[in-house]
DNA sequence: GAATTGATGTGAAACAAATCACAAAATATA
DNA sequence: TATATTTTGTGATTTGTTTCACATCAATTC
């Protein structure tokens, strides 16, 4: 069994998020040009690292005169098609799925919920504005706003057969806040968002008592990577 | 600058995750004995690295014996500290930390938020069982339950002068929800989840049409890790 | 306009992680 | 009891990622 291997690796995406985050509060600051060593010092790696992770993704600086924030950011808007928006559809209208259909991130980043569903007719109406529906208008929906990606907040009991409905129905990507591993085809990519794990993980390495070996600027460590 | 290097590797520690709830499962349906084998099929990664993955936490099996579900599971219940219950302090109870408060898992495995805490005297009422109190409190709650970790669920202005408060007073990891990479001393441990990056890298992989190549049973791929 | 300075960009080297290959051990079989 | 079988455990190898080192270029200074 041979696991994927080449595509833009998973450690400098995650990285290039950071460095765009950086950036926006760079640019509301006015900051017009960066070097990769600013980028570097805001986010904790190396500035090779950052360079690198550029060189990866294709972008291009000036020889001494470092980035243009405006062009960076543009550039990284384009990576990850943040030009047009991104309709997504959101499944399970529980505690979870309330709170990520009330969070204004998502559209600011220009991730739209078109619509979320529920099994239950009692969570059948509208909460914000984001309509809730029947799971019988999902064919519906994922046709007209063209939903390739959903984000699945159902119980862990229902999440592969709703997952099985969804893929059927032509979503290629699900953010998965249950705590299964979906048994999904090839072409489907499962994003799976533990949340019980992320707060055992700190557990563990606060027990371990992990130091951080005299590196003076080490903000972020584990988010899915020591990043 | 250097970065953290020697701790047990993020990436086996997801793995170690997966097996505990592959684990669990083929105990409620009364499975005995398991083969490192059989962990790889159900989490779709190779038996030698389940082996690898044991041996760098110190799990032995018993050579063409395998190993004991039980004894397996109770060994990583050790390594996780479940054996005695962990005391868990939430702060802001927005939609976020509403929907976290409420999740039954955190106590299902031992974690247990034991107090939340919200700015907004409006919030400062009892949802659920778990009571929200005013900052004030903070310190009392703290001491009192021997808290050394806490959810962090505040907008992102706030996120770093609460979490400084939250170290003054002794907290030593933070899960973190706010889109902000916390300045901490070294030894605290912070762990960010951003939940809009998370949708974003499906978003961004699924447009670039990523292929398993001919894996047979290749379930999850991408949380933090292709794990 | 030549020399200097200060950045990028990238092969080479070092390091880290995953896979391979097989010895060792435990059990089953004859 | 000897032999075959099955599975673990781990060095050796391969593969992947980060860091190093420096050529290259653009701007600035003399
Ligand atoms: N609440 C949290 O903070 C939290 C944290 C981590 C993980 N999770 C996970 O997220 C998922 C949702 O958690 P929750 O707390 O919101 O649970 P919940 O029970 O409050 O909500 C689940 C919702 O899904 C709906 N549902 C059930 N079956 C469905 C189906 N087949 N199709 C569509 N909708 C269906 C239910 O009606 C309900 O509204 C669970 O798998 C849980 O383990 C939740
Ligand atoms: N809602 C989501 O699904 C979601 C998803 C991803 C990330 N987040 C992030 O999680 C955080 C919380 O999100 P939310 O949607 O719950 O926001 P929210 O505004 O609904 O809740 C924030 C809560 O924090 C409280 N608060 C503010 N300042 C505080 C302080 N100094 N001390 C204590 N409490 C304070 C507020 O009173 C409020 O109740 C934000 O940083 C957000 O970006 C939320």
């Amino acid at each position: 069994m041979k696991q994927i291997t080449k595509y833009i690796i998973k450690n400098s995406l995650k990285r290039i998020f950071l460095y765009r985050a950086c950036l926006s509060r760079l640019r509301m600051m006015g900051v017009e040009k960066v070097f990769s060593y600013t980028l570097a010092h805001e986010t904790g790696v190396t500035s090779e690292q950052v360079r690198k992770d550029f060189s990866e993704f294709g972008i291009k600086g000036n020889k001494r005169g470092g980035y243009n924030t405006n062009e960076l950011l543009e550039v990284m808007e384009n990576i990850f098609h943040r030009n047009k928006e991104q309709n997504i559809v959101l499944i399970g209208m529980g505690n979870l799925g309330i709170a990520l259909s009330k969070h204004g991130q998502f559209f600011q980043r220009n991730m739209n919920i078109v619509a979320t569903f529920d099994i239950d007719p009692f969570k059948q109406k509208v909460r914000s504005n984001i309509p809730v529906y029947s799971l019988s208008r999902l064919k519906e929906i994922i046709d007209r706003f063209k939903v390739k990606v959903v984000i699945l907040a159902v119980p862990e009991i229902s999440a592969q057969e709703v997952a099985d409905e969804l893929i059927r129905l032509g979503i290629k990507g699900i953010v998965n806040f249950a705590p299964v591993l979906l048994k999904v085809p090839n072409d489907v990519i499962i994003n799976n968002v533990n949340l019980c794990n992320e707060l055992e993980s700190v557990i563990y390495y606060v027990h371990k008592q992990i130091k951080a070996d005299g590196s003076k600027n080490l903000e972020i460590l584990y988010t899915g990577m020591k990043y």
